[in-house]
DNA sequence: TACAAATTTGCATACGTATGCACAATGCCA
DNA sequence: TGGCATTGTGCATACGTATGCAAATTTGTA
């Protein structure tokens, strides 16, 4: 209050002072599995509550080579996804007694500022998620000895750990819902062109189609952008052979893709226009829009990630590991329903076709 | 990729050593400001890209009791709103070379804890948003001589900085705004009942209301949440006398609002019911909701935050500071338009008042 | 009670960097 | 060229904690 000078901040050794011990003893109780004596431990405690120490974790992590701090690298926060990914990861890593270091609000071009901030904090690990610069910064991180988890996406060279889920089966999965619809004729909205997510999802869905003898998908990319989702949706149904459904790349893009089909072209869905989506994230539960979607397991995800992190930090052995997930084709009012296939389960509809 | 085993870390005595110079000679080079031959410097740039040494954060924090992290407290990321401000403050505290230590995913009750990983990592400022235990936390945190920053909060003791817009005068504005819309039965559906923002909003648009001639204001509950959101309106709009028009607390809310009173209810907006939110979140924008809602000046908001973190940082000088800025209320399809009041800006259309 | 085993304690040192101080090197001006 | 102001450099130390080691204490057992 009125002292404007930095406060000092008490020590361990003003704690020993006070109590009448060694500075290690002080140490040691707050050391969890240190050999410290019940009697000892409770002087310090007693005289560390009266002077409101607190170990300093900076000190401490000189010492251990452990910061305790992991580093969450998400270039943007715009599709609601990731946001919920980040909550989700706060209450995991703390569950552990990590702590989030959030990079975000950059532009993906300059990588190496970033690289440099991660190094000099000598974090434990990285969990890169929805950042294009996975590729750069995964090699570097890993050549330094730090974890690194990819999130929703991997690289070519799997020397790096990645958790995802069955992305190329999803697309797939909803190449079959929708021919099981009656569904004639198909577009694809991209994301990222060079995301591992949207070139395994498209793969999925056009050599799903062209299994079921349709060999023409018409293709536009949103780049997993809202704005640039729009423009590729207005592209597409202005198109005189307009597909009857559209598979879009993601939820948040698919929101916007029903924004323009409903009020730019008056499009009635899922009469006209059948709609999938994928993530499963708010909006598509939303009743405005109920997109049918395939969804993906994000506390799962987030488990598998923290754990993968926690055991290569402990093992000090890096080894990439894999995790792949399942996710469920939830089936709501965005798209024409199928005859067959559609099972209940948890208050859900979910799409399961026979074969599977 | 071979060793197992921890990377040791390259030291600046290391590359003292290869550059044949002391290691202050290093510390300073790394230093800026500090006083080094440019001579010298690139003969230490040189062996510190050999080695690849980057200097540790940790250590230097330990000499300088500057951590450059900055604490971002968040209890949840649901409301849009938050992750566009963790976004806009991840860039302006990378551009102060600050970093973001964020916590969140945590239950409210329970701010013990938080407090005391804070206080451990020796941050350099606190930022609290959207979290119900600002004042215990802000109490504490400002004891131990830590500058901290309400985001979009204030409390009642006025210790400890704060950035916010004139909620009051917002809730006052859209009384005005709805009034001369012609209406005259009108709803509110409030937020947490124990925020500031919330409080002040109530009180406006009452207190508006009031002078309006329009004592009777029907008055539900969400909590800022989007269930508790969609149980009030189901409420409010079960009822015989149901409001002409509904303040929403915040445009998270509004959101779900539309969504029940549309889709469960069959009512249509404006023709039916007008709706007014707060915050001019992102899909506030979006054609299925259109909502007419008072903005925010998020970019500017992040600015003041940062500004006031950085000023008591670097002056020592805890003292509170209070800004308050202004927002808009951006006029678009949820609610009846006025006859008078409404001028173009920016493409958007906007509601002044003339004796404003 | 005495002695060995087990537990607790303090001492000293290390972690990697920044910085005050004294000294060395350089630049400047006449 | 000499002397002085200026700038650059190295030495030593400090930051707050953890931990190996040896000494001191407690505990258990006969």
């Amino acid at each position: 209050m009125d002292s404007g000078v930095k406060k000092p901040g008490v020590t361990s050794s003003q704690v020993a002072d006070h109590a009448g011990v060694s500075q290690s003893a002080v140490s040691r109780t707050f050391t969890p599995g240190a050999s410290i004596s019940p009697k000892t431990r409770q002087k310090v405690l007693a005289s560390a509550k009266v002077l409101g120490y607190r170990p300093n974790a900076i000190a401490r992590s000189l010492i251990t080579n452990r910061s305790r701090i992991i580093a969450v690298v998400m270039a943007y926060l715009e599709n609601l996804f990731y946001p919920d990914v980040l909550e989700e990861l706060g209450r995991a890593l703390a569950a552990e007694n990590y702590h989030l270091l959030l990079f975000t609000g950059f532009m993906d071009r300059d990588s190496d500022p970033v690289f440099d901030q991660l190094m000099q904090y000598r974090v434990d690990g990285i969990i890169l998620a929805s950042t294009s610069l996975s590729s750069e910064l995964s090699e570097e991180c890993a050549t330094a000895g730090i974890p690194v988890v990819l999130f929703n996406r991997t690289t070519e060279r799997d020397a790096v750990s990645s958790v995802t889920t069955r992305n190329k089966e999803g697309g797939k999965r909803i190449a079959d819902f929708l021919v099981a619809g009656g569904h004639k004729s198909f577009g694809y909205i991209a994301g990222l062109e060079n995301s591992s997510t949207n070139r395994d999802r498209q793969q999925g869905y056009v050599e799903g189609l062209a299994a079921a003898g349709f060999a023409d998908v018409v293709i536009e990319t949103g780049n997993y952008s809202r704005l640039d989702a729009e423009a590729a949706a207005r592209t597409m149904l202005s198109r005189k052979d307009r597909p009857e459904a559209i598979f879009v790349a993601n939820d948040h893009m698919a929101v916007a893709v029903m924004d323009v089909a409903r009020h730019e072209f008056g499009i009635r869905i899922p009469e006209d226009l059948s709609i999938v989506g994928y993530d499963d994230v708010g909006p598509a539960r939303w009743t405005s829009y109920g997109i049918t979607t395939m969804s993906q397991p994000l506390k799962r995800m987030v488990e598998s990630t923290v754990d993968i992190l926690m055991d290569q930090i402990a093992s000090g052995e890096i080894e990439a590991e894999h995790r792949i997930l399942n996710g469920d084709l939830i089936v709501r009012s965005s798209a024409r329903l199928p005859q067959t296939g559609l099972i209940e389960r948890d208050g859900q509809t979910i799409y399961r076709p026979r074969e599977a």
